[in-house]
DNA sequence: CTAAATATAACGAACGTTCGTTTTTTGCTT
DNA sequence: AAGCAAAAAACGAACGTTCGTTATATTTAG
């Protein structure tokens, strides 16, 4: 284990990420559009209404899903879906919004971290813990991104350049302080993403070969590390 | 460039997988079930739809595309359409199918490379050039695999399997003879793909940086190696 | 009793698919 | 060459189904 970091199931603890908690945020955040003024009840409904949409949409797609199947894997009749959204659009909408929350707790997570090395060791740790607890959440984010409207594909684009100037940044500190040494920032911030989506998109993969995300942030960590040319180099078992 | 590797129009040239071979190659595929008897009038109106299914496809997702608007784009009539396949689904599996077809180039450009190191360019450099070529049909292939029936799904998943332990192998073999240092050959396969794959799936983030694929070829190549223990290190500009 | 929440059933639009018809191409005869 | 019948290919309206959506009725809880 890295020092000062913390575990994974320590990091789940602390953020609560729980599917209650997203929900209630979802709720509090799209308190207009929802009919449903109890809070408890719409929480649970809500629960068992994404619950269902991102088993269904991350099986065979969200366009592919309908609104007849969400109603009967929710367990809620038609009628009462649409007290909770006003049009399948508007679901994709708000499972999406609420997927961007992340990047709030990614950004929070860096805060504090000068050290360029150990900024992006956290930067890492962090991304892949985040979809690990919101794996469903940032796969439908992944894979629905072309159902988006015009402008919210914008704003989606924008949110992935984003998280890569973050990787950007990291590298150009490195650098300039000298920890790091000198190659393409961008390039090594694209791949690095890349590698940190391999983790939810491809998770099965992992999960047959019982590949922990803590190993696996390590050994990501390990490839940039070294190829930044800062990496500890030592006993790895095969 | 590299020493004795082709570069990116050499290759292109060479292996010649343009619409129209993709779409003859597909058209003899499926003879049985394809009902236009001559090939020139085949292989043109083939060329059209699949020009129009990928495009299409590509854009706002397979089940969300309507076979009125492939009827429009490829300017072909429903009845017209039906002539060159017997199902919609029909029509995605053989997308995949043909799709498929770049596995055996792969394996192909490998022949007679022994050296692990050179393997490991070639593999790299090979899986990117024909991602660039063939970057529709990747794309697709990556995105509509949840389409895809069960048994096919699973064919989906093999060749996957396939593709990563030519990696494995290669790095395996690399470690047996002592030119890769020891360490996990599966989780370097797996972020190795992860990174080729990035190439074709975020395409438009190299384009909009003018990344040309042989120098994004370059880098994988040392990230890699670095990883390995066996890369150059030496300038790069930034 | 009342208001909130849910269930039911129906609507028009759009879907994949089919099929009788028309147009184009081919091969043969003059 | 020209004409023509047969084969091949393309067409597009129409079918039954399923979609997203909504209006109305029923149930539940305070």
């Amino acid at each position: 284990m890295a020092k000062g970091e913390l575990s994974f199931e320590e990091f789940r603890r602390m953020v609560s990420l729980s599917m209650e908690n997203m929900c209630r945020d979802l709720y509090l955040g799209n308190r207009a559009s929802i009919k449903i003024k109890k809070e408890p009840v719409a929480v649970g409904n809500l629960m068992k209404i994404l619950d269902a949409a991102l088993t269904l949409s991350n099986k065979k797609g969200f366009s592919a899903m309908s609104l007849r199947e969400l109603s009967s894997q929710s367990g809620l009749s038609m009628g009462a879906l649409y007290t909770y959204f006003s049009s399948k659009e508007d679901l994709l909408h708000m499972i999406q919004r609420e997927s961007a929350v992340v990047f709030d707790v990614l950004t929070a997570q860096l805060e504090g971290v000068r050290d360029p090395q150990a900024r992006l060791r956290r930067a890492i740790r962090t991304h892949l813990f985040l979809s690990e607890i919101l794996r469903p959440w940032f796969y439908f984010s992944y894979m629905e991104a072309k159902n988006l409207s015009k402008q919210e594909q914008k704003k989606a684009i924008e949110a992935e350049l984003l998280t890569e100037k973050l990787f950007v940044d990291i590298v150009r500190e490195g650098q300039d302080v000298g920890v790091f040494r000198d190659c393409d920032a961008e390039l090594v911030a694209a791949v690095t993403k890349a590698m940190l989506q391999d983790w939810y998109l491809k998770r099965w993969k992992y999960a047959r070969r019982k590949t922990t995300v803590e190993r696996y942030a390590e050994f990501v960590t390990d490839v940039v590390e070294g190829y930044l040319g800062c990496g500890r180099r030592g006993e790895k078992k095969s």
